[in-house]
RNA sequence: GCACAGGUGGGUGAGUGGUUAAAGCCAACAGACUGUAAAUCUGUCCCUCCUAGCGAGGUACGAAGGUUCGAAUCCUUCCCUGUGCA
């Protein structure tokens, strides 16, 4: 079992349920900041847990060429190498060829990068995104796919559709053949007798020092959190622990297309299926329609991931959908830009009305910002070009973000008595 | 008082006779941002008018005058600033 899904209510379309993987159990529907780089950025892991983050992403591409595979392998993969005990899902590198188009040349083997870095070049295949996706040993690892650009004709995105699928195959392939070689399973940490460790070490929740000497370089971690390693449930006792792999649909905004590729990935079987290629460019109005039509032809037992996506009105939408997991840069991105999030619309924090406002920034929200910093000064911070700005927007962004979705879990909760 | 060096649009600072209402940068203002090449990117930034355009006028490079077809750029006088010497 790489992870379980367990629906726990449904309304209408929503749903709610309980997402267990190796290193946490998450509630879902669920939002899931970025962190390209093993860094949400301008937000310590610290806070991130204190906001309530259950799953951050990480993104192959990126940690491939810096700092490299093999050295977040040897930190016990990227939850030891950034100091994260909850969950992780690595995007495979699949939206670099669409976003890193002037840098890339793709064919049927895979793709071709420059490398945004430096100039050197990179070839990624489905195979080489599995293997390093591995290594980063995520909770949940993505599919090598292409995702289609917009807008793109029908041939195009029939094309680029089919060879999703042909590299869905493959990554399954590769990562059913090595899927035990996650950082948590070749590299054990010396036998604990308080743990059963089902997944074999790696990640070490109750950070004693058993071990330590032998391998200094794993951190330990925090002792008084309140999640836990799912693979030391009960549920997951004895049975085999490793990264889950999702396929990813796309199709362009082709509802027939969507379809296809909906049951091309089913045929080749996931535990979770993503929807792709959205928000990149069409209009809104589309993505709902295209997010509506393709979930129709999704498992209903099994989580679906919409990447990419969206304003807090949209993921609270798409939860209603039927959505489970999503994630967007939009609010951290949006955040370093001075844009904020609130309960009554969003802030342009730079705003010369904003610099004698004593108000904080949402009355409504009890985010530890929202509590403590005007408006104000939060325009200061931002117009003086401090780093704490950066900081303070996002983790008030952030949980904006991650509140809406809570609260859309405790509407779910209670819906229907 | 004398000798140098200077005075350019909110700030800095290019430009030393001809697409110059005047570069660039900063500030200011507005907008964008949706599996992160993003602490980024766009636009506005002297005034007035409209048919809103690489539109029409006006004003502008310390001040006043002059040379020239044409001056921020050359000349004269004055004012001011900095440095040095008395």
């Amino acid at each position: 079992m790489s992870c379980a899904f367990h629906i726990e209510k449904k309304f209408g379309s929503a749903r709610l349920a309980r997402l267990i993987t190796p290193h946490a159990e998450i509630e879902t529907p669920v939002f899931m900041p970025v962190g390209t780089v093993a860094s949400v950025k301008a937000v310590p892991q610290e806070t991130l847990e204190e906001l309530g983050a259950q799953i951050i992403l990480g993104n192959t591409y990126h940690l491939y060429l810096r700092p490299g595979v093999a050295t977040v392998r040897k930190m016990g993969g990227l939850h030891g190498f950034m100091s994260w005990r909850r969950a992780i899902l690595t995007d495979s590198g699949g939206f670099q060829v669409f976003s890193l188009n002037e840098l890339r040349k793709v064919n049927e083997e895979g793709v071709m990068f420059r490398s945004h870095l430096d100039g050197s070049s990179h070839f990624f295949s489905p195979e080489s995104a599995m293997e390093a996706q591995i290594g980063l040993g995520a909770d949940i690892i993505m599919v090598f796919d292409e995702c289609t650009e917009y807008p793109a004709d029908a041939g195009r995105a029939r094309a680029s559709m089919e060879m999703t699928a042909r590299w869905a195959a493959r990554s399954k392939a590769y990562f059913e053949a090595h899927k035990h070689e996650v950082p948590w399973n070749i590299e054990p940490r010396p036998q604990r007798s308080d743990l059963s460790d089902a997944c074999g070490g790696g990640t070490d929740l109750n950070g004693e020092t058993a071990g330590a000497a032998s391998e200094p370089q794993v951190p330990r971690f925090a002792r008084n959190d309140n999640f836990h390693l799912a693979r030391d449930s009960s549920r997951f006792q004895g049975q085999d622990c490793t990264q889950a792999l999702f396929g990813i649909v796309q199709g362009g905004m082709d509802r027939a297309l969507r379809k296809e590729s909906a049951e091309r990935t089913i045929e080749i079987g996931f535990p979770g299926y993503a929807i792709g290629g959205l928000s990149v460019g069409e209009p809104r109005e589309l993505t709902r329609e295209i997010v509506e039509s393709t979930l129709e032809h999704l498992p209903k037992d099994k989580p679906r991931y919409l990447m990419g996506v969206g304003t807090p009105e949209e993921i609270v939408e798409y939860a209603n959908l039927g959505v489970d997991m999503m994630d967007c840069v939009l609010p951290t991105r949006a955040a370093r830009h001075g844009l904020l999030f609130t309960s009554k619309g969003k802030i342009s924090i730079k705003q010369a009305r904003y610099a004698p406002d004593a108000g904080p920034l949402d009355p409504n929200c009890g985010c530890r910002v929202c509590q403590r910093y005007s408006r104000a000064y939060l325009r200061h911070l931002y117009a003086s070009n401090e780093v704490l700005a950066q900081v303070l927007n996002t983790i008030h962004n952030l949980s904006y973000y991650l509140d809406t979705m809570k609260k859309v879990r405790g509407a779910l909760a209670s819906a229907g008595g």
